[in-house]
DNA sequence: GTTAGTAAGGAAGGTCTACTAACAAACGTG
DNA sequence: CACGTTTGTTAGTAGACCTTCCTTACTAAC
């Protein structure tokens, strides 16, 4: 709707429709010919077409005929090959050290690797991620797809890095460069859209409004709306970490004013939520204190979390960093905040829960990436 | 990306491509064929083969050589006949009567009618709406493409009223039934989102990031992201009228609590910045603490929307209601108050404005929707 | 006035896509 | 064992866009 901006040929049909065949056989195993043309809805002959297309390209076998006795023919099962291809996945999210991984297709870590970033920066942190992910690629058993980096800042569409001020990046063609240099594809995003790309995926949310919220160093969200992942007018969508949500009547207990934030205001939502804030905020407290302190943070964080889950109708808001901080009391008030300050029929229906992804939430996110843009899976 | 659901056929690129030419002509006016090509990108001859198909259609026109002398064969134009088809618009967003209007299809108002509403609801309101619609049909002086309803309340994607509490309307097919009785197309849509799409396509603004906020009985709003009209998980995308704006410690000057709220609650936005709520609150006062109360207003507006600035990386938010209340110290507040509690990266490109169609941007917006579901133009 | 170059629009033919129709193979069921 | 059912394939058709070539009509330059 409303921008057809441009064209579409036969050829980009056929390309849809073959991804759609894949993005089946990819969420629900191997199928029969007969019910991947029920469950397209396209003729048994066109997905015989694009089935045997596949079947040339390496990317489906057939895996036998089914075990169930059934009435009529027995159908023969084609299946994705995901084992006989890789993905290299980097998430580059820490500022102390670059993490890489060989990933299967199904998203599991085969082999991983990290470099301490040692404040590299520039073209510098440039040639200590290539040399990263040459690493990987040699590590692969199989042929790598491509390669999907999450990369903190905001990064744009043709995967260009516009601005990264952690490693001094501004308009760096992150993807460009790295793919005429590996000879494979790479795919590069922000990170925070990656690991919500990695929750919808591999984590079984549900994507029909889905917001997932990283807590890190920093603090950063990644939104998916109507099947969609929110880009934005400057590609800078879920930036939350920044927004203020501590003023004069607004302070945290024991604190005597908003505090500093790097971006150079006070009160940011990064200053009371980021994992370095928790820490230091329950930091000697006895059990209950501790508890109470991450409560009046979890409050803080419901009231900001309240007018986007209204504006954009959310069904599901994932938080994604260390448990021990996040699942409990910060949770439970959040959802309570939201509750409070939302109207019924937005807030009943809202699920607000821990990402089921842990740690490798980015290089699975990453994984998506390549997934996505190359076979057009996710 | 992420959820290519269902199939493509090369029909669809066609009907795609038709409707790329129709948005081309529409917005660009009379146009040449090879220059069409070259907009589009397609060739001179599928051009000329889609312009021959929308001229036995009568949709466009050849309008004569193009005036300016140029070398080679002089080009023939082709236009949107605009002035051969009319519309009809109906907003539901008033409590006390149904407005309509008959419209061109560049957005004015030919004739207008309007009926008392005098509290009807249920089948009863439909009957009503039918009646209104058949008037306005009849007044059309050219055939009518389709009718266009903004609806208050929640409208789903086809067209099904999923609850309006002020009509008591709950499941009703409203695009379907009127379509039915009236036997022209029929299209619905949530009101705000309606305006949105107005403000979108006849008000000039840009569509990668908007927010429009309606500013009336209620308090609503529509959002475009990416060049797409958000619906949200359940349809209820932008009702931000229902999210807490005032509690303990934010209480504006004068009151004694949170003002309760229709729908149960207290301190919702709609308390404080609805019509009523906006007159009521200046009422009696002088112009200096008028500007203040409306100012202290503003700023809660501000509190809410920036998060919601900031998740979505908006351009462009616009108020859309009665500007001697709101576009003086209301805007302002809430403009500085955004700027104030969001990342420079975000505010700085914000543009928080009126909205430029006055009061007949539901009726325009109500067109739109029936030009983009019939003809893919917007 | 004539010739060359340029641009617009149309006609013919080719390729690609997905569809319908018809069929052979392989299996349960009565 | 004949029959209906289901699967997957083959052959033919309709639609959509492309490339190529042609005519028409104009400007620019000699």
């Amino acid at each position: 709707m409303l921008r057809p901006m441009v064209k579409v040929l036969p050829e980009h049909a056929r390309a849809h429709n073959r991804a759609l065949v894949l993005q089946h056989l990819f969420h629900s195993g191997p199928t029969s010919r007969a019910d991947l043309a029920r469950a397209t809805e396209l003729t048994r002959v066109t997905v015989s077409d694009l089935v045997s297309e596949l079947i040339e390209e390496g990317l489906v076998a057939e895996r036998g005929v089914r075990a169930e006795a059934r009435v009529g023919k027995p159908a023969t099962l084609v299946g994705m090959c995901t084992e006989d291809f890789q993905v290299v996945a980097i998430d580059l999210a820490d500022d102390a050290s670059f993490r890489g991984a060989v990933m299967s297709l199904v998203g599991e870590v085969l082999v991983r690797r990290s470099v301490p970033a040692e404040g590299r920066v520039g073209a510098d942190a440039l040639e200590l991620l290539a040399e990263l992910a040459s690493e990987l690629l040699a590590a692969a058993t199989r042929p790598v797809i491509g390669v999907g980096i999450g990369s903190p800042g905001v990064v744009d569409r043709d995967g260009v890095v516009v601005e990264a001020p952690n490693r001094a990046w501004y308009g760096v063609p992150l993807a460009e460069q790295l793919s005429t240099r590996l000879g494979v594809p790479v795919h590069v995003a922000n990170d925070a859209n990656t690991r919500a790309l990695g929750e919808y995926t591999y984590g079984g949310a549900s994507g029909e409004g889905l917001l997932v919220l990283i807590v890190g160093q920093g603090v950063g969200a990644g939104i998916v709306v109507d099947g969609m992942l929110l880009k934005g007018h400057r590609d800078a969508a879920g930036e939350l970490g920044h927004v203020t949500v501590v003023d004069d009547h607004d302070r945290l207990p024991g604190d005597a004013e908003a505090a500093p934030c790097a971006c150079g205001r006070r009160g940011c939502l990064e200053t009371v939520l980021s994992v370095p804030a928790l820490r230091r905020r329950i930091d000697g407290l006895d059990p209950q204190d501790a508890d109470a302190a991450l409560a009046s943070v979890g409050r803080l964080h419901g009231v900001t979390l309240a007018p986007v889950v209204s504006a954009l109708n959310l069904a599901e808001v994932l938080l994604s960093g260390p448990a021990e901080l996040l699942d409990g009391p910060v949770r439970q008030a959040a959802l309570d905040t939201v509750r409070e300050r939302t109207m019924p029929a937005v807030s009943e229906q809202l699920s607000l829960r821990m990402a089921t992804l842990g740690e490798d939430a980015a290089l699975s996110g990453a994984a998506v990436l390549v997934l996505s843009g190359q076979l057009g899976v996710s």
